[in-house]
DNA sequence: CTGAAAGCGCTTACAG
DNA sequence: CTGAAAGCGCTTACAG
């Protein structure tokens, strides 16, 4: 009579099964030369007792955890939570757990949560615009990763983001188009890389078509909605006043759309807006934001391919990957006046 | 020397301070009577050698894993996904790193992510709008767990979820007031207790103000913004159409304004529209979704908070948590016609 | 093809 | 207050 409560172990199915330990397990492993007889034999018992290997111990002895840290500034954000959830699903697929770290931006819990993860032996990480400075690089030495969205410039990492230079090539491609030639920029933050991206084309793009950008045309921000708002309180009392206001995430356009429309403006009539991300919400009519779409489903997805690769010590020879994105003009953005 | 590779071990921290493992393991855990001195020795020769106890050997042996699994239909979802950063917050306060299984709505999933967690020696599960029939039920059993959402019946485990009753009395409330009598109601997903507790408050509550409710009124729906355009494709069409639809999410709430404008109606002249969640897009001017507002931040926090309590030993009386909810009005409910 | 033994890195009685 | 030893549940050379 086993005691109910303990889960069987390997040493429960060998006994039962009259083997020894290690065939069991090379049994289970389906690994070396075991009989075939021997492994159904095994298999049924196995089953009998509803044995289940156990993780943890596997994880001790083989130094593989089968599990994959995932740091992430913000969860609760629209912009990340595709990409958090592609990560996970294709990680699943490839019998890795994630453990969710929500990092809330701030690089002591990001370096906290790296820890945690070392010490788990977590078989890689994926970051997702995180730090990616001195102290984090040092962590992530030890450990597959892959990086989305922020990176360092010397590309000696996996990465995996958008192409930002198409992007707002294409933005200011149908501003222009629309007569446009007052436009404003909000930034990202300063730490991310992909908003420099998006900043350095959005100046090497204007000076091309000859536009000119006064210096406070472009005005800080962090991807949220609020720092929309304060963008646009600080751009709409300029004496001469931007036609066209073009952000770096949807979350931000919004603010922008609100604090604009509180003042009084028209969009597009009097002023257009244009976002970044293409969030499910901002495709819906009464909102109807022209925006960027990121594939941000599929970076998550190619970043948990890279990942699951370069554990399974298969090669990966592209470092950087580099996915579209799309234009989708709704009515936020009209003729300039 | 070193290698500079491999990380160091209790061992080889006992090595170089000279005493034997258990002391160190002691001193380090702050149990037992250990010299202050002898302590201090050992910290300092910890520190200098980077050593961090490895969480899976802890694991192992003590049988905690220090590690929680948070079960989820779709973290991408604006609904769940402020429960689950609370959640995890909470969590990372306490010790605990969270394992993200998300489920895709599919039980079959859910029991191989929660058999998965099992091999995983988890200390405790939070389900979000999970299943909970008889083959979940019989995994819970063996470890600590909270439901979120959506409970069984006979209330047995303990839960978070939030005030639907007062809720719905609410919007009820303020839709009679505003001369509502043709009042429908866009269902949750059948196997959700909270959806079904809505209903049930739906009606009873149009039952007590003496409205009749004709049976093609209440359409089948599973909070998705996909089920609300065909709740109003089925509602608008119908002969004496409703002049306000009762939706219990916001999605859900957004796809019926979606199809209703296509279709060319006026909301709220032509149609009241009300939503249940309050997630955060909802609020700007440009949607202006009368809703109702749920803490679904504080929902994973209290869960996180009352696992952690379980796991820790510490007893929680209170076995059902219902947080409150508020009517929040904006303007996609206005006077019936 | 099968079995006995060592060891992954810890913690915890137990003895001193 | 400190140390020697067993054991958590596996896998993996190694020998047969």
């Amino acid at each position: 009579m086993k005691s109910p409560q303990r889960k069987p172990t390997i040493s429960d199915v060998a006994r039962e099964a009259q083997l020894a330990l290690s065939t069991v397990s090379n049994a289970l492993a389906g690994k070396r030369y075991v009989r075939e007889e021997t492994r159904a034999h095994v298999l049924a018992v196995a089953e009998r007792l509803g044995y289940q290997a156990s993780r943890v111990a596997q994880a001790l002895r083989t130094g593989r955890s089968g599990a994959v840290g995932l740091l992430v500034a913000d969860v609760s954000n629209p912009s990340m939570t595709d990409t958090v959830k592609g990560a996970e699903t294709v990680l699943a697929k490839a019998g890795l757990m994630t453990l969710l770290c929500n990092t809330g931006g701030s690089e002591e819990r990001q370096l906290d949560y790296m820890e945690m993860l070392l010490s788990r032996n977590v078989d890689g990480m994926i970051l997702i615009s995180q730090h990616v400075g001195p102290a984090v690089r040092k962590l992530l030495e030890t450990v597959p990763h892959v990086l989305v969205q922020r990176r360092l410039p010397d590309g000696a990492d996996y990465y995996v983001g958008s192409e930002s230079r198409g992007a707002i090539e294409s933005v200011l491609q149908h501003l222009t188009s629309l007569g446009h030639r007052r436009i404003a920029f909000v930034k990202g933050p300063v730490e991310s890389s992909s908003a420099s991206d998006r900043l350095a084309a959005f100046i090497d793009e204007t000076r091309r078509r000859a536009i000119d950008v006064p210096a406070d045309y472009i005005v800080a921000g962090d991807y949220s909605m609020q720092s929309g708002r304060s963008a646009a309180e600080k751009l709409l009392v300029l004496k001469n006043r931007p036609t066209a206001i073009v952000c770096t995430s949807d979350l931000t356009a919004l603010g922008v759309l609100e604090y604009s429309e509180e003042a009084g403006l028209q969009v597009p009539d009097d002023l257009s807006v244009t976002g970044f991300d293409d969030i499910s919400v901002v495709g819906l009519r009464r909102v109807g934001l022209t925006t960027v779409q990121q594939p941000r489903a599929e970076m998550g997805k190619k970043a948990a391919e890279v990942l699951a690769k370069l554990i399974e010590g298969k090669p990966v020879r592209q470092k950087n990957f580099e996915l579209e994105t799309r234009l989708v003009v709704r009515s936020t953005t009209g003729p300039a006046r």
